[in-house]
DNA sequence: TATTTACTTTGACAATGATCAATTTTGCTC
DNA sequence: GAGCAAAATTGATCATTGTCAAAGTAAATA
């Protein structure tokens, strides 16, 4: 039974980027080092300031990661979805969590062991390089949100982040389709609910987007960049 | 000649944190991929959006790290001091610099080139555990500026800063010395630097701290804690 | 030391965005 | 589909903080 539990994780393991490519014998090693959490919607899997044991690897669902305040407002870090893998740095650092992790459906989570990712990196440098390939992604991601945050109003904020939902391509009309609330949103791009609700607003009065539900088209992207500066 | 400057920067490296430990070998060859840069106070090491070669160690001097704005202001996401090394993330990948980097005072910082840290790690374990122990150090550290600006007041960041700037001992009278001006360190708190004054300025009145050009005297601990929630 | 330049402080004012409250809409459960 | 709870919108108001301007202070340079 146990061993039937560990190959299946094994498995699951095998489909995470992170751990694509290892044999069987590390996967077989790390899932040893693994325990799985199985959270329903609105559950906390840890607060800030709790010790961590490992690093997680989202496997299904949804997770937010956020920063709680004295009252009861917080800000949302950052949205974990399948695939990916949070609490990495807290691998490296014997420190608390920095921040809260609330599922925002039904997940299933794996949580590695310190221990377990440490000798794994240490025999497979593969691993250590997507580490810190990991790292340095979630680092400029954090940076831009500063920058977000620190130098542009509630309306740029808006339209850079509409610009960076679009595909990639100079297509000048495309669909965002909004992954969780819009309160949800606002609070990732440190806004208050009525100030986004606002925002959105505006752009639909000037023509530049429609909103239909958590579906926001954009009309004209040309335009809508002159708002970013 | 060249082969003595080269050696000069081995032992140069050999003194910095994370390349202490290193062999006489490694060094030297970690060295053949280093650029030196004297710069001077004010003066850009690179602008954001630059494409970077490698990764910054500080030898000597100060640099501040800033996202700059349309208009002239910037905000300061961090300061590097003598030992640390800065420009870390742009190794693992191939982006442009998402931060400007200026000398605020006369500066010796060397830069080495991506792929000779890439394979110095790459047979060098204990370089990786670094390397990642310190994007994860700066990632919780960027995660505590995010949570200063997005959810404290101008009066809750700049007490945090005092606090947070003192020994972690719990003596109730200590002074602070500010490493940079005060518009500097504005910059660092997101406030503007008339802001900054005035909340200096009313701690000043209610006798909880003192200051005094760029040292700041803190009287009461205790109670300047209160301000924090 | 003199002179200029940069930094800091102070005051008055403006504006962005938050808060509060009420209403409408959406979505979920039974 | 009815009823309920959560989410979104809208309006009115307010507070915090930024901006502009001016004066004062410190510091750098000649």
């Amino acid at each position: 039974m146990i061993l039937e539990t560990r190959h299946s994780i094994a498995e699951i393991l095998s489909r995470q980027p992170l751990f694509r490519g290892l044999s069987e014998v590390e996967l077989a090693q790390i899932s040893v080092g693994c325990r799985e959490f199985r959270v329903k919607k609105n559950e906390v899997l840890f607060h800030k300031g709790d010790i961590p044991e490992g690093m997680h690897v989202m496997v299904m669902g949804q997770i937010k990661l956020a920063l709680p305040s004295s009252q009861g407002v917080e800000k949302i870090v950052h949205m974990c979805g399948p695939g990916t893998t949070f609490g990495e740095a807290v691998v490296f650092l014997d420190k608390p969590y920095p921040v809260s992790a609330q599922a925002m459906s039904e997940s299933l989570v794996l949580l590695v062991s310190k221990r377990v990712m440490l000798e794994a990196m240490e025999s497979n440098h593969m691993l250590s390089r997507k580490m810190l390939a990991g790292l340095s992604s979630r680092l400029h991601e954090l940076l831009g949100d500063m920058e977000s945050c620190t130098l542009r109003t509630s309306m740029q904020r808006v339209v850079c982040f509409l610009i960076q939902s679009g595909a990639a391509d100079e297509t000048p009309v495309f669909d965002v389709a909004l992954q969780s609330s819009k309160q949800n949103i606002a609070s990732q791009l440190n806004l208050a609910p009525e100030t986004f609700s606002r925002v959105l607003g505006h752009l639909s009065e000037k023509g530049l987007i429609q909103v239909k539900g958590r579906t926001i088209t954009v009309l004209d992207r040309m335009q809508l960049r002159n708002f970013t500066a």
